[in-house]
DNA sequence: GTGTTTATTAAGTTCAACTATATAGTCAGA
DNA sequence: TCTGACTATATAGTTGAACTTAATAAACAC
């Protein structure tokens, strides 16, 4: 599953692990804020711009809208990306000695 | 400890595993194809550029040489980004529902 | 002595993420 | 009711990390 756009960034991550539920973008920046405790606040242009970038990949895809909004969810590609995403960050973190993830992969 | 190139890509994250040890570039390159299995090779242009990078940043330091080699060590500011990461990581892992690593942050 | 590995440098390209701005609807309070 | 804040999306232009490619050169094996 090699790809141009793996490991994902930060960005990427947070927006795909947000729309596991049907969100518009506006929610998923609630969302991602919320998941980060404030840590990540995504600018308006950066938001939607990876939202077209994951729908052109097929990693997301619009399951309705509401007026303007429009509603994404995640793809099963997308869900699959996300796992792998989790087994290299779960890899890296074993390579600190010392850490509680150590000996988990 | 808000800094341009947090969070730390791929290519940054390994270079400062890799230099808790004493190496120089060429074995930084052959520690990191190692760490990852074979998963995360680096060319040379992104390889030099990443240590010119973080050396300008003050996360490494070279600390003498050998002929040709010039050999690099993380410092302690490097140490304390290195730390954040992990921390970081192990924050998005917990919020894989399901993972291993829940409940841990 | 020819090819492979070791070791570093540099030029040029790509694209995600950023800033900034524009647009427009909704909704609360003065 | 009008003024500002919030909701919601879009787009133009900039920056810089990571990439490809290639040049250079020493050391070592065959």
């Amino acid at each position: 599953m090699k790809h141009k756009l793996l490991p994902l960034s930060e960005t990427m991550h947070y927006i795909l692990l947000a729309l596991r539920e049907p969100r518009h973008g506006y929610a998923v920046m609630q969302e991602i804020e919320k998941m980060s405790h404030g840590d990540v606040i995504l600018a308006a242009g950066t938001l939607y711009g990876a939202i077209e970038n994951l729908n052109k990949h097929g990693w997301i895809e619009p399951v309705g809208s509401e007026g303007r909004r429009r509603i994404y969810q995640i793809t099963e590609e997308g869900s699959a990306v996300l796992k792998a995403e989790q087994e290299r960050l779960l890899h890296i973190i074993s390579l600190y000695e010392g850490s509680e993830a150590n000996e988990k992969i």
